[in-house]
DNA sequence: CTCGTTCGGGAGCGATCGCTCCCGAACGAG
DNA sequence: CTCGTTCGGGAGCGATCGCTCCCGAACGAG
């Protein structure tokens, strides 16, 4: 019953994600919001409630597109020392390396701006973590397993390590380092390890 | 000649990089500023300019403090595993590693908060960088001419790789990882490498 | 059709933002 | 001492902030 919406719930809060990913939390003003989604401020706080909570829906839509899709990535890679190095260059440049996107991570971005004192925000980054080293695991689990990395390691340890070279991977892209830079600083890296 | 002022200006500049390293550029107002500063709008301004200046003062008190501390932690480390660690530890941490100081590293901070956009910016954060690796190529050279890692072993792509993963373990240390788990992470991390 | 509800649109709320201006007071120079 | 300049203090500027409210329009249910 009532008039149905104008416009797509997701579609608007893929757009939010685009602007708070870029520009972060604070740095971001509802009338930014407003503009990119298309909504004026009635349709936008009834839908959405306040600032706040569209930007966690956007840390939630976040994890279930670009951090599901990361993890993803690690689990169809090959469990090889190549496959390891371009899932790693994937998700640490992002998935199309080519654009000149200083956008970063924004889950990154978003720990470093807002640290860990909102326990909902936190909570949120912690989950998108968990799926990078998730992904992370399998892989290296597959790797040994096959023989490509000694028998011997430690696949939690080389996960815990791999990591936090992605979160300094996607804060150098985001500081603006050189794609090529970071890509060549992974495959030296990988190299080191194997 | 002239009414001299009655406050130092060093202290003030040490006070608004506190700040600005906790709360980040965006989230701080010139209020808060003017509070912590102990300083009226008037002396606030006539002093620094205006709140972006002021930012840029603190990014340069940074890097003449922190940033030099640690470069100085690991020319002054010893040449072997454990120095290296505890250098490692000191820098990723924080002086302190005790207090539960969530604030991270300050460049890190605003290299995640504002991007590669901003020139003046990005070219301290980049100065601030600099200042680690340096460090960090001394020690790991002399760990090398005193035989504690192999010869063949290349400073350069060990100084990417340890810089990456300080950029990584500064960014949990402000998402609000445990330092307990950060440093048996990097005690893990310098292990594999050795 | 009528009726109830949610819609899109826009004006505008009070609060806070970065910052400016004006003032008398407090010095140093001479 | 007088005089010139910068000081500390505070009011308050215009702009923007997050958000609310009110409105007629546009639907679905019956």
């Amino acid at each position: 019953m009532a008039r149905p919406r104008g416009f797509d719930e997701e579609t608007a809060v893929h757009r939010a994600t685009d602007v708070f990913w870029r520009k972060g939390f604070h740095a971001t003003s509802t009338r930014d919001l407003g503009e990119a989604l298309e909504l004026n401020p009635s349709s936008l706080y009834r839908t959405f409630g306040d600032k706040r909570r569209l930007f966690l829906r956007t840390l939630d839509h976040y994890r279930a597109t670009e951090s599901s899709d990361g993890c993803q990535r690690f689990r169809n890679a090959n469990p090889t020392m190549d496959g390891l190095t371009d899932a790693v260059a994937a998700v640490a440049l992002g998935s199309d390396a080519q654009a000149p996107d200083p956008a970063g991570c924004f889950v990154v971005n978003t720990a470093a701006e807002m640290g860990g004192t909102d326990p909902d925000i936190a909570r949120r980054t912690e989950t998108a973590f968990d799926l990078t080293r998730a992904g992370l695991a399998d892989l290296l689990t597959r790797m040994r397993d096959s023989g490509e990395i000694p028998v011997e390691a430690d696949p939690h340890k080389l996960t815990d390590l791999l990591f936090t070279l992605i979160l300094g991977w996607r804060l150098r892209a985001r500081a603006g380092h050189a794609p090529r830079d970071i890509r060549s600083s992974i495959e030296h890296a990988i190299g080191l390890l194997g």
